[in-house]
DNA sequence: GCCAACGTTGGC
DNA sequence: GCCAACGTTGGC
């Protein structure tokens, strides 16, 4: 099982709303950045754990733990015209945007950005690297642990989970 | 609202 | 293929 760590504005899409959404999963649509969508296209797989991010918001970090419940499809937001994403260039035939769904598994109380900037065994973290702008990053096993840790929360055994 | 960082675009 | 201009991200 892979990990990694995605950014949703709580504008958009909040841990609430993950929480209140149907089968508490939603289409991970609009991501427009080819190395994002590589990682949700080429290497997740269901399964796999999220650490669910505010950003852009005023209380910017870590709101909940999530899982990928699904392989990647196309977006379907890129063929309509009516969307924010939409994507002209993009052809039905060979669709440039894939996305996953994620699927809430435990909100937590919020690992600010601020919190994680303090602790020594999260600076390697790709999301505090100066200039980061990448809406979708791998995250390390010893990080995940240590995020965990920090929770106070057990990531689901297995047999508890479907 | 500011601005650093950096990905994308497009002229050449 | 280079690279300047432009747009976007996202914390502050």
């Amino acid at each position: 099982m892979r990990h990694w760590l995605m950014k949703s504005e709580p504008s958009d899409c909040s841990i609430d709303d993950l929480l209140l959404a149907p089968g508490q999963t939603v289409p991970w649509i609009g991501v427009r950045n080819y190395q994002s969508r590589n990682f949700m296209r080429d290497q997740m797989a269901v399964g796999d754990g999220v650490l669910f991010y505010h950003s852009s918001c005023p209380q910017p970090g870590i709101a909940g733990l999530a899982r990928v419940s699904s392989a990647a499809y196309p977006d379907a937001s890129q063929f309509d015209p009516a969307s924010h994403w939409f994507d002209p260039k993009s052809k039905p035939d060979q669709p440039r945007w894939w996305h996953v769904d994620v699927m809430l598994v435990a909100k937590t109380r919020l690992l600010s950005l601020a919190e994680m900037r303090t602790r020594p065994e999260l600076q390697q973290m790709l999301v505090l690297r100066r200039g980061n702008r990448l809406s979708i990053t791998p995250v390390q096993a010893d990080e995940w642990d240590a995020v965990l840790r920090l929770l106070e929360t057990r990531w689901p055994s297995a047999s508890s989970g479907n």
